[in-house]
RNA sequence: GCCCCCGUAGCUCAGCUGGAUAGAGCGCACCCCUCCUAAGGGUGAAGUCACACGUUCGAAUCGUGUCGGGGGCGCCA
């Protein structure tokens, strides 16, 4: 529709212009926007106050020039010019009475279109280190992405949802080293808990399975275990030498088949246990992305050895630098520390131009808020490498807290008693996660309130959505069980009926769902939909109580029916866009 | 010290990338079941858009600064 309406006054623009009122290069492409009060009908053009300047006249004068010239058209009743110069359109009832029949064709696919044109975008988010089961941090990241992915791919774009698995690297060998000492407790061992170490029960459980399937074959007894060790923070030692040597003696007790067994039975739990988690929340992935892999097929030294023979590394206390100052990072940074393990960064550098180099036209990262200090350097790599950063678009995602009977539930990962996303999914159910999750922008503190996600009332705005879906369904089995005829085309052909305020304001609200999933993909911000959502369901019940829809005319009766058919299918594909189903009965 | 986010009704937040008299939900105060789900609907009160300058026809929106709240700044990932 808003297209259509800027083809008009374009139109009527270029007739302007071949009057010489305005320069004919200077025709700007026309700002249609949605009118802010019904009063000032339905559409609004500012065009004439842009140019007023150009044109040596004042807006309203301008104005009155463009509606003098502007063409005729079925979807105008009227135009106004109106305050400092706006041009208000006003829609014949006929345009929105053909979207009833054109929602009902499209179905599943109304509000879809082919805006992106096919370009190719990656998304890769939660992306979460196996060393533990997501929690409530991670499953806001979830949904956020799922559905970021999903309103790209339902705009033309074609999306690839992609999971980075941090498989190597220290802390999945801390892991490993907490799970074998863990068993090491299975077997009587008595010892002290690294402070540095994993002590969440899947450690235990894990822990079980090694000592169920191999009884003492990995057993050392806890005296060769620490002899000689530096020692932990509470002894007043420092925490970090004494895990590190612990992975040293690990290795170097069990040797490499069976710490290896160890550190991939700890991997692959956890792992299976994220998929498993992400598959039960509606979150799906086209690509799980190993790190280790870049190490082992030499997409690490590739991208050190491009940096390297590009000037950009150096050597300083026995590791190796990235010069990322020179790209605008506040400090330098380590790419190789003094042990010869390459860092965190150098596996990025490596993974993310593997991205650019994989043909994305563009790369979505969504990240926890508490990296934000990363984007600078992941930059600064590219642009070393002759990349173009512009591609990579990092979405931070601030931290959610959770809220039970108005108090803050604490959070705690140290401890190990944190609340996972399984357990949250258990106590509210996955429509209401994915909805609250997403219905403040990502960069907003999110507040969400348990209780409020579990109540079974209006205030609970998934519930209320949800309802209102549920609600049709009930009015089309009504209308079934009366033997009353609702699939024939007579709803179409009186659509002519539909004149009540609360009609007009539902067609009006069904002809903006398509700009709002545009609006939602394209800046990324799936509150808005949610928005929408529940103002559809407001719209709706509203309807619904002041009037009867399976009235005895049949021409209205028919209309009725085809209206909240419509609502109810806008109502599944928003949902559906969501990943909160769409219930038949509530 | 430096960096990021936020500041709009009592509370939680929108405000469509600069438009017209700033909007929702909750909460509060009233009201509404002979009726397809009251798991609902309606009416009302409630605001110095943190503050100050600036940009222009026009600012909650953009810029600069100040104040306030949250978070981040490792040879961790």
């Amino acid at each position: 529709m808003k297209s259509q309406i800027q083809k008009l006054v374009t139109q009527a623009l270029e007739r302007i212009a071949a009057t010489g009122i305005i320069p004919e290069d200077q025709i700007p492409q026309p700002v249609i926007e949605r009118a802010r009060d019904a009063r000032f009908g339905d559409f609004a053009c500012n065009v004439a106050m842009v140019l007023a300047k150009v044109a040596r006249t004042r807006p309203r004068d301008l104005a009155e020039k463009l509606v003098a010239v502007l063409p005729k058209s079925e979807l105008v009743e009227k135009v106004e010019i109106a305050g400092p110069g706006f041009i208000n359109f006003y829609l014949s009832p006929t345009a929105y009475h053909s979207l009833i029949p054109h929602i009902l064709e499209q179905g599943h696919d109304f509000g879809r279109s082919l805006l992106g044109g096919g370009r190719r975008v990656q998304v890769e988010f939660v992306s979460a280190n196996p060393t533990g089961p997501l929690h409530v941090g991670h499953g806001r990241g979830a949904a956020y992405g799922a559905v970021v992915a999903d309103l790209l791919q339902a705009v033309g774009f074609d999306v690839h949802r992609e999971y980075y698995v941090n498989d190597a690297g220290r802390q999945m060998d801390i892991l490993a080293t907490s799970v074998w000492l863990r068993y090491l407790g299975l077997c009587d061992e008595e010892l002290s808990f690294p402070s540095n170490g994993y002590r969440g029960d899947y450690v235990w459980d894990i822990a079980a399975a090694l000592h169920r399937e191999h009884g003492d074959g990995y057993r050392f007894s806890a005296q060769q275990v620490f002899a000689g060790l530096p020692a932990d923070e509470p002894q007043g030692g420092d925490k970090e030498s004494h895990i590190d040597a612990l992975i040293g003696r690990a290795r170097q007790l069990l040797g490499d088949n069976r710490y290896r067994f160890v550190f991939e039975l700890a991997l692959n739990t956890i792992l299976d246990d994220i998929r498993e988690d992400l598959e039960l929340f509606g979150v799906h992935y086209d690509e799980w992305y190993s790190e280790r892999s870049l190490t082992e097929s030499g997409a690490v030294n590739r991208a050190l050895e491009r940096l390297r023979s590009a000037g950009h590394l150096y050597e300083k206390e026995g590791a190796l630098w990235f010069r990322s100052t020179s790209f605008g990072d506040e400090k330098d940074r380590v790419i190789e520390r003094e042990n010869g393990q390459t860092t965190y960064f150098a596996s990025d550098i490596a993974y993310h131009m593997d991205k650019l180099e994989r043909g994305f036209d563009r790369v979505i990262d969504v990240w926890g808020a508490d990296h934000h200090g990363y984007i600078p350097r992941v930059n600064a790599a590219l642009e070393a490498l002759g990349a173009d950063p512009s591609k990579l678009d990092v979405l931070l995602v601030q931290f959610a807290n959770l809220y039970r009977a108005g108090e803050k539930v604490q959070m705690s990962t140290r401890s190990g008693s944190f609340v996972t996303l399984r357990e949250l999914r258990k106590e509210v159910g996955r429509d209401a996660a994915r909805f609250f999750y997403v219905m403040r922008k990502c960069e907003q503190h999110l507040d969400f309130d348990l209780d409020l996600a579990k109540s079974q009332s209006s205030d609970n705005p998934v519930y209320y959505v949800q309802y209102a879906h549920a609600r049709i369904s009930s009015v089309l089995r009504q209308a079934a069980e009366k033997g009353l005829e609702v699939e024939s085309d007579t709803g179409v052909a009186n659509l002519g009926r539909l004149v009540e305020n609360h009609e007009l304001a539902l067609l009006n609200r069904l002809s903006r769902y398509q700009e709002v999933v545009e609006a939602s993909a394209l800046n990324e911000e799936p509150h808005q939909l949610t928005h929408y959502l529940r103002e559809l369901a407001n719209d709706l019940h509203t309807y619904y109580n002041a009037c009867q829809f399976l009235v005895d005319d049949r021409a209205l009766r028919d209309a009725r029916v085809k209206l909240v058919m419509a609502v109810q299918q806008v109502l599944r594909n928003g949902l559906n866009l969501l990943g909160v189903s769409a219930p038949e009965r509530m």
